[in-house]
DNA sequence: ATTAATAACAGTAACTATTACTATTATTAT
DNA sequence: ATAATAATAGTAATAGTTACTGTTATTAAT
């Protein structure tokens, strides 16, 4: 692991995403940031998420819609994508990886794991749906 | 359904998607339409690729490299991916949806369904590794 | 078969997300 | 306090993808 310093803009990075729920994009982490720090750059925030991810500190997800989304909650556990409002949001949920079993079985080759997304419609868009009807 | 007149270029494109194996990305295509059609345009090879899969005629992949990757057999199936050498490979086994109801039970929101990957090494590439040793 | 309407094209420019570069500033160990 | 260097802001560069433009190909109606 390479040696990190101690820097104020790191440490508002990691802060901003414990405190989030909704698995931001580096853009959307820098617009929070920038109301603390109005001059942080935007290569500082993505050069921060990338060393936080390399060093197991953060995680990167991708979700599908071709942008990176970042986590604050290293422990494992499963994500899901709201297709109305696009929030990543977490599902704690049992452990699956039983089907990694039944996929070696079909495959011709060695399977070390899955990576899940299950998608529909968060709470918020579901009763936001309900009150347009 | 948007009119779709007929192009050779088009063909050309579900032709060689059919005839393949790695679901490829649209440069691969593209390099590979290049030996039949010398002036096909990057952008023709984009733009046919998103009306083919507008119209459910092939799959549009994110497998998470941050690159789309395309994919000529539309029944349902999973997805498979090489740590190695990136290749993404079909494995027919048994529907697993099951999972999404156990997703449901943990989660406070309407689940309609999920996308799964799963990683590990292919055979030509364990083979290979095999003969490293 | 000709023609008119327009879908598709090649080639290029533009755009978005991300990474790399550079001169300056901040942190840390001595 | 100082020296070494990690981190920064600001900017340039890159990769993948989409949009634009004038020309060509396809189609449907005469």
């Amino acid at each position: 692991m390479k040696k990190m310093n101690y820097s104020r803009q790191r440490e508002a990075i990691l802060e901003s995403l414990h405190n989030r729920y909704d698995h931001p994009t580096a853009e959307v982490l820098y617009n929070d940031i920038r109301k603390e720090f109005p001059n942080i750059s935007l290569g500082t925030v993505y050069r921060n998420l990338a060393l936080l991810s390399d060093n197991g500190m953060i995680l990167k997800l991708n979700c599908g819609d071709g942008v990176e989304h970042f986590d604050g909650n290293v422990e494992p556990h499963i994500h899901f994508i709201c297709k109305d409002c696009g929030d990543v949001l977490d599902i704690k949920m049992d452990n699956f990886d039983f089907i990694n079993t039944l996929a070696s079985s079909a495959f011709d080759g060695e399977i070390l794991g899955n990576f899940t997304y299950f998608y529909g419609f968060c709470k918020k868009c579901v009763d936001k749906r309900k009150n347009e009807c």
